[in-house]
Order: C-alpha cells, then structure tokens, then sequence
DNA sequence: TGGAACACAATAGTAATACTATTGTTAAAA
DNA sequence: TTTTAACAATAGTATTACTATTGTGTTCCA
C-alpha cells in the first residue's frame, strides 16, 4: 500500500497561482523539481530557467503556472502548512483532551513526518527543509502587508489559531496564545536550523529528533500552567 | 550633553569588511546611508547604485570597503549586536543576582532602547528595524557554512552565550539553555515584524512595547524554574 | 469529422542587478 | 618631494527576472 491518502489532495488558494499546477503533469513536474532544486540551489540561486532545463521546458511555461519565485515560494509553503493542518485534524480527531491535541501539535511542529501520509510528487521531508531554511522570506519583505491583504499567509494564520485554540482551552487566562504558538513554530525552524548550522546557539542535537520535542513542549507547558 | 559613550566606540570585526568604515568620512557616509536606505527600501530592492548616488560617489568607491550587500548586512548586524552586548554589560556591571541580569538581558533583547546611549552616525532606533526585519537573511542562506567558519556570526553567538550563562547559573540542571536564549532573541524580533505585519499570530499590541518584555520574561523565568 | 481551444516549445528581447577593472585627480603623509 | 591613499568617472560583463510573440501538436465537443 503506498499511502492512506489516495484519494486526498492538499489544495492551495486560487489566488497564489496563475493556473493550478495540479491539474497538469507538467504543472505537477514543476512542483516536484522546484522542491528539489530550492533544497539543492537555496531560494536565492534558484531560478525559474534552471527550473525549465531540469525539466525539459522553457521559463515562459513556468511564469504560466506561477507570477515569479516570490509565488512558488508562498504556494510550496502553503502547502506544507495545509498538510501539516491536514496531519493534526487527522491525528487529534478522536481526541478529547485539549492538552494531549496541544502535544501532538508541538510534536508535528517539531518535525516529526509519518511516511504513511504521503503525496505522489511531493517529497515532504525535503519540502520541510526548504520550510525551516526559507520560509521567513516569504514574509520578511516590504510586500509582507500587500501580500497578507491578498491572503498569501492565510494558511500559516489559520494553522497557528488552531493551535491557539487548545491553549486558551487548556488556561483561558494565559494572555500570550497566540504569540506562543508562533513562537514554537518559527523556534522549531530555526532550531533545527541551528542544530545543523549553528551549533553553539542550540542544545538540540541534529540528529536527535525528540529533543527539540521535549524542550518546546516544556516551554509551553510550564508557560501556560495555571 | 550628546552623549554619554563620547570616547566609546563599538567596533566590528575585520574580516567583515575590506576597509574599515569608520576610518574615514565616506565609510561612515555609507554606513549611515545604508542603514536609512535598507531601512526604506528593503534588503531586496536596496542596491550599492542606489546607495551611491544617495551619497554622491559610485558603485566602486562601496565596494573597496564592503566585498557585497551580503557582507555589508552581515557588517550592521554584528554591529547591534556589539552594541546591544555593550549595554548588557554596562548595565548589569553592578548587579551580583543572575536572576536580575537575566531580567536585563530580556529587557534588552525586547527592544528597549535608552536614548543616551546613541552613537553619532548611527541610527540605533533604525537600525534595530533591520535586524528585526532582515538579520535572518544574513545566516539563512547555502554559504552558512562557509560564513560560519570566517566567524561572521560570531558576535550573536557571544551574547547568546553570555546570557546563557546567567541561566545555567540560576538553574545548572536545565537542559536548553542556550536553544532558550536564541529562541527568545529570535522570538523579540519577529514578534515586532508580527506584530506591525501579521497581528493575528501575535497577542503583542505594536504600540505597547512592555508586552513582549513581559511575554517573554514570563516563558523564560517559568521555563528555568528548579 | 471539423474546428476551436489548449498546452507548451522556441525564440527574442528588456531593464536591472551584482559585480570587476581601469584611469585620472586631489589631498594628505613620509 | 615623492609617494601613497581616497575616490570620482567611466566602461563593461554575466546573469536575473521577467514579457511578448509565434507555431505546433493534442484534446475536447458539437
């Protein structure tokens, strides 16, 4: 069995590209291959034309599917966050108490990826990377208040309120849910960021997953406490 | 009185640029310049055309001091962070209690910044509005590496230590104290980017500066509690 | 079965960017 | 006085991030 979710698709807003890039094979080679190279290039030596050669077309069929990188950019980060929100409503459906959907969110943000819950052309764990090392430039741009009137971050908002929501659930007198769940998000990006690039800033070992677990989870339990 | 650091001056480290720009008047045109032109018009869109005619000489007289925009971005962060460890030190130089100088420490990685303590090109105020909007772009690139090793980062590095410090003294049986010092360094920064930009993932009021000294002092003090 | 519509390859071109290199002038240091 | 330094002025390069146009093969559907 390859995966459980033949029959799901992660969806994206209409309005983060010209034409969807599911509804095509080649809309779906741009995906896959623009995940790759973004992980092997970094965003900045990414370009549309090395895009086109990897996959045997030209740049102009690419701006046909995607305004500029700028686009592509907030379109895989988009994703990621809906299957993310995806993962979390599937894994805390039957699950009554706000404090156990709360670990499991932190447990999701901090990377952990079940590979029964894959796509056919979308490799999650590098998507993932390219999430913790570029998705701060989708935002940090003078474009950010354009771009968030447009709804381009709507995903990430609407995620993060959800996880919200468990801890006002939890302790409805902590006055900081919001900026906590945000906090643990960008913190477990750059933890792992730093795991394998910063060392000296980090107590997380890059190559043990449950740390950073442990330490976002004690951060937020002992700060919403009551 | 203009200032109280008349004879101090916060330096940065060599290898950060070609030629130092507080040796001469050009140099710290250019800094003055770019710190206001990155501030208007983002990292992105700033370039060394525009910031030399800003300040009436040519592209090549910037690059005899700067190898790149990359090097001149990494060149203002080091200096805040200079500067912002000169005022931990300075103002916690009297205080014996590690759980007082941590309390400073948080203070000051919030934002607060005392008008007297101002440096004659330099526009602190402003210069803080980069570091919030654009230092991650300086580590989050493919050269982190490469960088890492010329000790580019090395002045966030030695303030996130140094206050790391003041928590294994208040509790030595914590396991991340340096992951807490660098989130909450991080978390200061675009808890401000949020709040101006994207208020919805933030409690913190963008008029209100002592929200997010009181947020985060609240996570770090219950988080490091024995 | 014919015709419209679509997907896309191929080609060309533009303004701007991030640099590098060279030369000549002026002013200050040895 | 010579040398050096600082810098303005100019020119030039490869690449980037696009836009525009045209032609061809395929698919839809009436």
């Amino acid at each position: 069995m390859r995966s459980l979710l033949a029959n799901v698709r992660i969806t994206v807003d209409e309005k983060v590209y010209l034409k969807d890039p599911e509804s095509t094979t080649k809309g779906q080679q741009i995906i896959e291959n623009s995940i790759l190279l973004i992980d092997e290039l970094g965003l900045e030596s990414f370009t549309f034309k090395k895009l086109a050669e990897k996959i045997g077309t030209t740049e102009a069929t690419i701006y046909r599917y995607f305004e500029s990188k700028h686009m592509l950019l907030v379109y895989l980060i988009s994703w990621y966050w809906n299957w993310l929100e995806y993962r979390l409503v599937f894994s805390t459906s039957n699950i009554a108490s706000a404090e156990e959907k709360l670990r499991i969110a932190i447990r999701l943000l901090s990377g952990k990826v079940e590979n029964d819950m894959d796509f056919a052309h979308i490799s999650e764990v590098v998507l993932q990377r390219i999430v913790v090392a570029e998705s701060a430039k989708a935002y940090l741009t003078k474009e950010v208040d354009a771009d968030n009137k447009e709804g381009f971050f709507f995903s990430y908002k609407r995620l993060c309120k959800r996880i919200s929501m468990f801890i006002q659930e939890i302790n409805p007198a902590y006055k900081y849910p919001d900026s906590l769940v945000s906090t643990v998000a960008e913190s477990a990006h750059y933890q792992i960021f730093f795991s394998k690039h910063l060392p000296s800033l980090t107590n997380i070992d890059d190559s043990k997953k449950g740390q950073l677990e442990d330490f976002l989870t004690d951060l937020v339990f002992k700060a919403i406490v009551k």
